[in-house]
RNA sequence: CGGGGUGUAGCUCAGUUUGGCUAGAGCGCCUGGUUUGGGACCAGGAGGCCGAAGGUUCGAAUCCUUUCACCCCGACCA
């Protein structure tokens, strides 16, 4: 009883005796501006008046680590699938995530502005984006009966700002961006942060005169986001990737990677190329020998319209099966033939189509195509009915196969391409268009794949969204053009999780001290007056010299405060305690690192800032 | 959208197969006490429309029908 009562007495009296500064706050603010008073509430820190509200438990719905960190961390809650609560420590996180992407863009010159989040469909329509985003993108009707989409990004939102601003080549380049929230109706969230419907991105866009001034500005954007992410503290894989549908002739992702990535990265084994696997190239096999093949026999092969079922009943593997898929185009089909091992590349499809959107066929069109079944398409006698036949090297180069019939609950055996169906004609081409799969080699060298997150792509667009919007400047030839554009994206949220991802114990979060909630937490191990007093101080010192610290000043034994410490993965933590008091010292201790060092009480505060300053640099002055 | 799974206390979960006493445990929360350097202990307490709606039955968390939400696998994804 005693005890208590005397620690109770001596938090009430400290707390009476705030630093200056708040008080005047509290008092509205006798000679303190608005900025001064805002500094002073962000960084005057007790977690005894902070939500942070830690769980043992692991959430019963939380699969990978970064999500279960998250929630047990208290970092965010979740409002309904895919969407978050920030609670003040992840807020925190991302507010600091956001500053250093805030000032890498404004360091290229790039310019923040505001768009906002509900967009007009009609610009939608105009890009045919409606379409081609399908059913991920969110969309509502107003009471005017007015069609609006819910940003997923904003292409069109900047390139009709441009269409209306920009006159004169002599406003080019302008490179302007935005940190906003973005929608995207997932067929399915998962993964906690890593796929959620809404999400925080910071998205540029680029507008150019010519494709030489686009490519500076996409290296320059490149090497901002080298230098974001190695800010962030996070490793990172930088791999080329596919521009698909959004149009135009290059692009790059910057992955973080991870067991848990949704991504797949291809590489070579000597590390000098690097792709996301809907990019990733593949050598053609070797063409088998020609060998005497019979005339093509039908198989009957009832409701076997699955690769393995077919393969059971006609007694072959799988890599000796010619698999047909059909997609549509418009009202044209397509068909893409790859070998049963292997599947298509979608992207690579679209490539090969100049970016056209394509799409899988409905089963109707299917039925009416083959005159079958779906599951039982084949190449023989198909080809000249499809639009575009695309024909994968692996397939090419089978001397002989079996495939589907074109007629339901059969397939066909000794099938010879190009002997019962063509490699070549009009409408036929004979090209990479499947998944690289382990084994394969691109230029000789073996390929290698290991997975990772995206955290952030650029992409050379062209004139794809100016074309459609009618954004014409004069140029200095005094003719109208239509400006090239660029794109640039960093998912903030995606950052946080995969720093989670790469950085954790079984203890919690390991977090880089750029983005960390807090750079220091204090805490006061036992309620003894002057164990109190003392670590009062040093967070009053800490504070002066301009450290980012929380002081635990629940009323908790010491073992708690410590598991919620590690869990929040505070890099910096500075112990006092009764016993190392008693000597003059405090203890400070590296979340990475087991090691504790003590150090003078008079001086610890000074010293931490040292180690605080010291770390932020390591990470703010980049390589690059 | 296809396949599978789960909804019971703030959280993690028993109980449902085989209907039956007042619906449980651990953690968390509140009160009091003992504690206080790695998620303490004792005593007491609050907290539930058993996801929702209908049905069967003397009786439903439990059986049936419908529906909603969430999770996993797949498909999809700048």
């Amino acid at each position: 009883m005693a005890a208590v009562c005397a620690a109770r007495i001596a938090w009430s009296g400290l707390l009476s005796k705030q630093p200056v500064g708040v008080r005047c706050a509290r008092n509205s603010g006798q000679g303190c501006n608005q900025s001064t008073l805002q500094m002073i509430f962000r960084r005057f820190m007790r977690y005894s008046q902070t939500l942070i509200p830690t769980v043992k438990e692991v959430p019963a719905d939380a699969e990978i680590i970064s999500h279960q960190l998250m929630i047990r961390a208290g970092l965010m809650r979740k409002l309904a699938s895919g969407t978050y609560i920030y609670l003040p420590a992840g807020q925190r996180m991302l507010a600091k995530v956001i500053q250093i992407v805030r000032e890498e863009m404004n360091r290229t010159g790039a310019q923040e502005i505001i768009m906002p989040v509900v967009q007009p469909l009609e610009l939608w329509q105009q890009t045919g984006r409606e379409v081609d985003y399908g059913e991920t993108l969110g969309k509502f009707i107003d009471r005017h009966g007015r069609g609006n989409v819910l940003s997923p990004t904003a292409e069109e939102g900047f390139t009709f700002l441009a269409a209306n601003e920009i006159k004169s080549y002599k406003q080019l380049p302008m490179n302007l961006y935005q940190i906003n929230t973005k929608y995207r109706d997932e067929f399915r969230p998962r993964f906690g942060v890593l796929r959620s419907r809404e999400f925080i991105m910071k998205d540029a866009y680029s507008f150019h005169a010519n494709e030489e001034c686009l490519h500076k500005t996409y290296m320059n954007m490149y090497c901002a986001y080298c230098r974001v992410f190695e800010r962030c503290g996070l490793e990172y894989v930088i791999v080329l990737a596919e521009s698909g549908e959004m149009g135009g002739s290059g692009s790059h992702q910057f992955t973080v990677p991870c067991a848990n990535g949704e991504d797949i990265i291809v590489y070579t084994a000597d590390d000098k190329q690097a792709w996301n696997i809907e990019k990733a190239p593949v050598d053609p096999l070797p063409k088998q020998p020609p060998a005497q093949v019979g005339p093509v026999e039908d198989f009957y092969t009832p409701r076997a319209g699955k690769i393995e079922d077919a393969c059971a009943y006609m007694k072959v593997k799988p890599h000796q099966l010619i698999k047909t898929l059909v997609y549509k185009c418009g009202e044209g089909a397509i068909l893409a033939m790859v070998r049963g091992d292997h599947e298509v590349n979608p992207e690579k499809l679209t490539r090969l189509m100049d970016g056209v959107h394509i799409e899988m066929a409905d089963e109707a069109m299917i039925v009416e195509l083959t005159k079958a079944a779906v599951g039982f398409a084949g190449p023989v006698g198909l080809c000249d009915k499809a639009a575009r036949v695309f024909i994968d090297h692996g397939v090419a180069g089978l001397a002989v196969g079996a495939t589907g019939a074109n007629r339901t609950d059969y397939h066909i055996m000794n099938v010879v391409p190009g002997r019962d169906f063509p490699l070549e004609g009009a409408n036929i081409q004979v090209a990479d268009i499947r998944n690289a799969v382990e084994g394969d080699t691109y230029e000789g060298k073996k390929l290698l794949f290991k997975r990772g997150i995206e955290v952030g792509q650029v992409f050379k667009l062209g004139d794809k969204y100016t074309r459609k919007l009618e954004s014409r400047y004069v140029d200095a030839d005094g003719r109208e053009k239509y400006p090239l554009m660029g794109c640039y994206g960093i998912g903030i949220n995606r950052i946080i999780a995969s720093a989670v991802e790469i950085g954790h114990d079984e203890n919690g979060m390991i977090l880089p001290i750029t983005i960390a909630p807090w750079e220091v937490i204090v805490t006061p191990a036992g309620q003894e007056a002057d164990v109190i007093a003392a670590a009062e101080n040093i967070y009053s010192e800490l504070l002066a010299e301009g450290v980012e610290v929380l002081l635990d000043d629940r009323d908790a034994r010491g073992g708690v405060k410590f598991k919620d410490a590690d869990l929040l993965g505070i890099p910096i933590r500075i112990t006092v305690g009764k016993k190392t008091l008693a000597e003059g010292k405090a203890e400070c201790k590296l979340r990475s690192e087991s090691d504790r060092t003590t150090l003078p009480i008079s001086s610890a505060a000074g010293e931490v800032a040292r180690r605080v300053k010291a770390l932020k640099a390591k990470l703010n002055e980049p390589k690059r």
